[in-house]
RNA sequence: GGGGGAGUGUCCCGAGUGGCAAAGGGGGCGGACUGUAAAUCCGCUGGCUUCGCCUUCGUAGGUUCGAGUCCUACCUCCCCCA
C-alpha cells in the first residue's frame, strides 16, 4: 500500500487518518481541489444481488464522510453496467440477469442503505442516478466513433480484470470486456451533468478509475481524479465478511440487526482499532483508549463497535436493541426476547418432537442430517443443556417463560414458542 | 470449418484402476481451551421416516449383475490450425 501523504484539506486528511487511504491520482492537486471547493464524487456500485454486504461499507463510509466534511456525494447504481457484467474478482461470468432483477436489486439496495446518506437539493445533500439513463440508450456505431476510438485494446488487454481471465484461461465474453469501457464513460458523462471531478473505489478498480480519468482528458478537456481505498481483510488475511453461512449482508431481510451486530462484535482482537476508524464516527482519542484495553476488556471495544457500526446502517434504536439482546443472552445466559424466533403449534409439541426435526423445522439447522450430526458432535443444546441423544424428544414441558431456547453452538439461538 | 483437451460432492481447488457416498487440501461449522477473540488440538462438512433406504461426478441415451470410470449424441469452455 502506498504511504499517505501528508494531505492539508479537512477532508482527505481524515479519510487517510481513518485508514481509508489507500491511492489516489494526483494526491497534491485533488488536496488542494478539496480544501479550495465543494467537491462532487461519485461511487458506483453494481445491481448484481438485492443487498449489498460488508465489503461494500468501505465505500459507503466514504461517501457518507463526503457528506459529512460538506462535499456533494453522488450514489451511482450500476442498473447499465450490471447487464455488462464486471469481471474482476470472477473467475466465471456472472449469470445474466434480466433487467426487472436488476431493477428489484437496485431498489432494494437503496432501501438497506437508506440511513447513510441524506439525499436532497441542498447543497451537499446526496444524488442518487444509475447509469442505465444514459448506457441503455447508447448507439453502436456513434459511441464506437465518439469513445471507442481512445481505447486501445492494448492497454485493456492488461487490465487486471481482463488480465486474470486471460492467465487462468477462463473465458471472458466480449460483453463483460466493454465493462471498464462502459465505467470510464460514465466518470465522464457524471462530470458533464453534475461537474463530478473524483471517482472513488476500492483498489481492485483502479485500472477502470484511470481509464474514466483519461478518457475525461480526451473528451471533455478535464482533469479528473480517483482516489481507492484498500482491500479489507481481517488480522488473519480472510476476506471481510464472507462465511460459510454466506455474506455480511447490509439489508435486514437478510442479516438481522441482531446478527449484524454480532458479526462486528466477533470481531478478532487485532481489527479491533482498525476497524473502529472504518466503520464508526468515533473520535480518534476514543478509538486509541478503546483499542489499549488489555485482556478480557479488549470486549468493551468490540461491543461498542457494534453498536456503532450497527447504528449507522439500521439506527440507533435498532443497535440498542441488538446490543441488549446479547448483554441478556451472552451475559445472563437468558432467553433473551430479541432472539430470533420460532413458531410452533401447541399440539405438535406436546405430541412430542424429536430435536433433529425442531432443529430442522425452526431453521436452525438445514436438515435434519446436520441436527444429528451436531448432536453427535454436542453443538446442540435444548435450554443450554447439550443433547446428547439423537433421539432425544422436546415437549410441553421443556418450555420455560414461553419458550424453548434451542441453540447451536454458543452464538446461534432461536426461541421455539407454542402458539 | 479442421485437430487436440477439459467439465467431479452446488463454497472453492482437486485425486479417481468398472464395485464409490467417491482420496487429499483450502475454507466453513461444531467441541476442548478462552474473553462471544487469536493460536492450538479433536470432530463434522449429500438427503431421509437412519442398524436401512434414496439422490449425486456437464446433459441425454446405451453396454454391464454393477458406470464418475467404457460407448454414442448433445451442451459449455480452453488451446492449436484455417
Amino acid at each position: 500500500m502506498p504511504a499517505a501523504p501528508q494531505f492539508q484539506s479537512e477532508f482527505l486528511r481524515t479519510f487517510a487518518a481513518r485508514g481509508a487511504y489507500y491511492d489516489c491520482s494526483g494526491p497534491e492537486e485533488l488536496d488542494r481541489l478539496f480544501a479550495k471547493e465543494r467537491v462532487t464524487a461519485y461511487i458506483g456500485f453494481d445491481c448484481t444481488a438485492d443487498s449489498l454486504h460488508v465489503g461494500s461499507l468501505v465505500q459507503l463510509m466514504t461517501l457518507r464522510r463526503l457528506q459529512q466534511a460538506g462535499h456533494k456525494p453522488i450514489l451511482l447504481m450500476g442498473g447499465g453496467t450490471t447487464k455488462a457484467g464486471d469481471p474482476s474478482g470472477k473467475d466465471d461470468t456472472r449469470q445474466m440477469l434480466t433487467s426487472e432483477q436488476i431493477e428489484a436489486n437496485k431498489q432494494s439496495i437503496l432501501g438497506g442503505i437508506k440511513h447513510l446518506l441524506h439525499f436532497g437539493d441542498g447543497p451537499s445533500d446526496a444524488i442518487l442516478v444509475d447509469n442505465a439513463e444514459w448506457l441503455d440508450r447508447l448507439e453502436w456505431l456513434p459511441f464506437l466513433r465518439e469513445v471507442g476510438r481512445h481505447f486501445s485494446v492494448n492497454r485493456m488487454l492488461t487490465l487486471e480484470s481482463v488480465k486474470l481471465r486471460l492467465e487462468r484461461e477462463q473465458p471472458l465474453s466480449f460483453l463483460e470486456f466493454n465493462y471498464s469501457i462502459m465505467q470510464a464513460y460514465d466518470f465522464v458523462e457524471l462530470y458533464k451533468r453534475y461537474g463530478c471531478r473524483l471517482q472513488s473505489s476500492g483498489s481492485d478498480q483502479w485500472g477502470n478509475v484511470v481509464s474514466g480519468i483519461d478518457l475525461g482528458h480526451r473528451l471533455a478537456n478535464v482533469q479528473l481524479y480517483g482516489l481507492t481505498t484498500p482491500l479489507i481483510t481481517t488480522a488473519s488475511g480472510a476476506k471481510m465478511g464472507k462465511t460459510a453461512a454466506g455474506a455480511v449482508w447490509l439489508n435486514s431481510d437478510r442479516v438481522s440487526p441482531y446478527d449484524y451486530w454480532q458479526f462486528w462484535r466477533n470481531t478478532e482482537d487485532g481489527d479491533v482499532g482498525r476497524f473502529l476508524r472504518l466503520f464508526t464516527e468515533l473520535p480518534e482519542s476514543e478509538i486509541t483508549r478503546l483499542e489499549n484495553l488489555e485482556g478480557a476488556e479488549r470486549n468493551d471495544g468490540k461491543k461498542i463497535l457494534a453498536t456503532e457500526a450497527t447504528s449507522i446502517l439500521h439506527g440507533r434504536e435498532a443497535a440498542g436493541l441488538a446490543a441488549e439482546t446479547a448483554r441478556r443472552t451472552f451475559e445472563e445466559g437468558a432467553s433473551a426476547e430479541g432472539l430470533p424466533s420460532f413458531e410452533i403449534e401447541r399440539a405438535k409439541l406436546e405430541a412430542g418432537i424429536p430435536v433433529p426435526n425442531l432443529a430442522q423445522m425452526s431453521g436452525l439447522t438445514s436438515s435434519t442430517g446436520e441436527a444429528r450430526r451436531f448432536i453427535q458432535g454436542g453443538g446442540l443444546s435444548v435450554n443450554n443443556v447439550p443433547v446428547k441423544d439423537v433421539k432425544a424428544n422436546v415437549s410441553l414441558s421443556d418450555v420455560k417463560d414461553g419458550a424453548i431456547k434451542l441453540s447451536l453452538g454458543k452464538k446461534k439461538h432461536i426461541l421455539i414458542k407454542p402458539v
